[in-house]
DNA sequence: GTGAAAGCGCTAACAC
DNA sequence: GTGTTAGCGCTTTCAC
């Protein structure tokens, strides 16, 4: 019999007089007879029945959650991550779980091996660093994985993967700041010792031997990935770039930033000075996040596709899952996502700057032109 | 016997020889002999168990998951919330199911009467309106639930709730720039249809009130909670007050906003017209996000505690889940949170602006002064 | 088309 | 202490 608690399909069976067999098959459409379906859904309506999604769960083996784990979301780059997966996974019935990682790798594989709890049907995990562990773990997922970032180039990576292409998005930026004038282009980098480091390194390097120019190691610094930093930085290199004009060519008329916090705090510095941005230094960052329509002037950005590498992560997550139901495996999946250059005041050319800023009062320099104007630039 | 799937009780139990009563009181450290606790153990061990947390919620009634519901993670002012919240709840062994609703009622309701599906332990519920729907929904919860928000006055209100003080906030912030000398002051207010435009306009009144300063309406517009809906705005308030000045004092000396976006959108509108921020125009916004350090000058914001709202919404749900073990159940509380007013450089005085500014060159203005200097300031 | 019954994996009485 | 057993709420054979 039935107790005080919520109704369940055996309260339903009791007052609909049927067994909890034909309750639970109207209740999924399986079809029954007319009379049968009415007098359940009657019982079901008035007793205001939700199913116990734990049971079916349960019974049925899957969770209907999905959980994206990342370091921590206030970072805007997560943001429009998870706006995606969440769309994505809503639009496809799935829940979703978030976790905080904190950059604790061991919390990282702790997600990856809860997989086993059945709690979620999938991940969606954006590690900082990829360690043999982490292979590890991941090749003994108990529920497909989608990591984005980079996984090592194996024969046969553990799972599917989603990458940006930074050192081309690099590459993007700083010929678009040579081919606008600029010569002497400092870089505020992240930290050396990560991969985004690295390859946003290579395409700055690149762009700069690619056009001729050689690249000056007192141009370049590293530093964390905040406002803060970057202000201290440019701050720094400016002293220096001055201090040692006699033999250089001269102070910097440009700066390219590996991210959008650090493009604002460079900005800041600048704006400290009473340097003009873009008239005396161009400024562009990478990411191309809210912020970049925060600063003033807007700040030119690229675009490596956070918010396009949330889709599609969450897209080869479900695949999988489909996938699983049907007969073999397919082997793991490496996509790459093309940077796209967002082109914002920061970085006018110097000549037309004070031209460019005659117009903005009439209209704000908010319109953004893209990459596709001048994809043919783009030579790799 | 054991299939081929994960390993679960029996397996265990199978392996180390025992009865998977035992496995289930060594796994879950209930006491048992040494000798049987080394042989589960070393079982589980070896096949690396994970238990079926879908079967232990069924079980034990509870699935130690908690949701947070908000319009869309986009909004900074909810990506500090989400962060205590998850920082809460994962301290306290819950996982974290984040629910946008994209500011669809309907999808609020639903959300709410899903706690009836038993997935979750409990709700922190962000609503963009109360509607008579909503507070139906809530007295019927299956769960715990808290509000961030303010609920009608009511005698009995239908659960927790945590509320920001936005009268306060507003008034601390006209007050600040009364005091800091500015006279003429514009209020770029978010639409007037909500409880926080509502709200923000009646601390801008009062406080003008309050100094003797009478209120212009031609210096007040609602407009969108945006970047560009905030330099429209400005640009707008601008000309009018040109056009009208023969009647009027003379021109705006400072521009109120109603949240960060619109401050950042305001500041805009003041650079592409040469206005310099603070010395001919001071900023102050509202919610003290992160746009309020990428700004130049650093904007002046009042913070009104969406992290300490967090916060408190995870811990009273928290609170109402242990007491739902206990006996009687507690009357719905109400919170409201003090604002703080963090005066940055946007909004430092007219007549020492330029000495500050040069001031700026040495010591970027990042320094933040809160209201706790000037709390007697707030008399309401 | 419908009902009886098994079982998803776990915990907790209950007897021994 | 330990094993046997019931049962959380649901879906799905399997007979009828």
């Amino acid at each position: 019999m039935t107790t005080g608690g919520p109704p369940t399909v055996e309260t339903i069976a009791e007052r609909a007089g049927v067994s909890i067999a034909s309750v639970s098959r109207v209740l999924n459409g399986h079809g029954a007879r007319p009379d049968t379906v009415r007098r359940v859904e009657r019982a079901a309506t008035e007793l205001g029945y939700v199913p116990n999604a734990v049971a079916r769960s349960l019974k049925g083996g899957r969770s209907l959650q999905l959980t994206f784990a990342m370091q921590d979301i206030g970072n805007p780059v997560y943001v429009s991550m998870v706006r995606q997966i969440q769309a994505i996974t809503k639009a496809h019935g799935y829940r979703l779980l978030l976790h905080s990682t904190d950059a604790v790798v061991e919390d990282e594989l702790a997600v990856v091996r809860s997989l086993a709890d059945r709690t979620s049907d999938g991940l969606v995990l954006c590690p900082i660093r990829i360690t043999p562990e982490h292979l590890e773990a991941l090749r003994g997922a108990a529920q497909p994985v989608v990591v984005i970032g980079s996984l090592p180039d194996d024969a046969e990576p553990p799972v599917d993967s989603v990458r940006a292409d930074s050192v081309t998005g690099a590459e993007l930026a700083v010929r678009h700041l040579i081919r606008t004038g600029r010569r002497r282009i400092a870089f505020v980098n992240g930290p050396a010792d990560t991969v985004p480091g690295r390859n946003r390194y290579r395409g700055y390097r690149a762009a700069l031997a690619d056009c001729g120019l050689a690249s000056d190691p007192a141009l370049v610094t590293n530093t964390d990935f905040t406002i803060e930093a970057g202000t201290e930085a440019l701050h720094r290199l400016l002293d220096e770039d001055r201090a040692g004009s006699g033999s250089g060519p001269g102070r910097l008329d440009a700066v390219f930033c590996a991210n959008d916090q650090l493009a604002l705090g460079a900005a800041h510095a600048l704006h400290a000075r009473g340097l003009r941005i873009p008239a005396d230094v161009a400024v562009a960052g990478m990411d191309d996040t809210s912020l970049t329509r925060a600063s003033w002037p807007p700040l030119t950005s690229v675009d490596l596709g956070s918010a396009e590498r949330g889709r599609i992560a969450a897209e080869m997550l479900l695949d999988r899952i489909t996938e699983r139901d049907g007969t073999s495996r397919a082997p793991a999946r490496t996509e790459t996502v093309t940077p796209r250059l967002v082109v914002r005041a920061s970085s006018a050319p110097a000549e037309t700057a004070n031209a460019a800023q005659d117009a903005q009062d009439a209209h704000p320099p908010n319109t953004a032109h893209t990459a596709a104007e001048n994809g043919q630039e783009v030579t790799r």
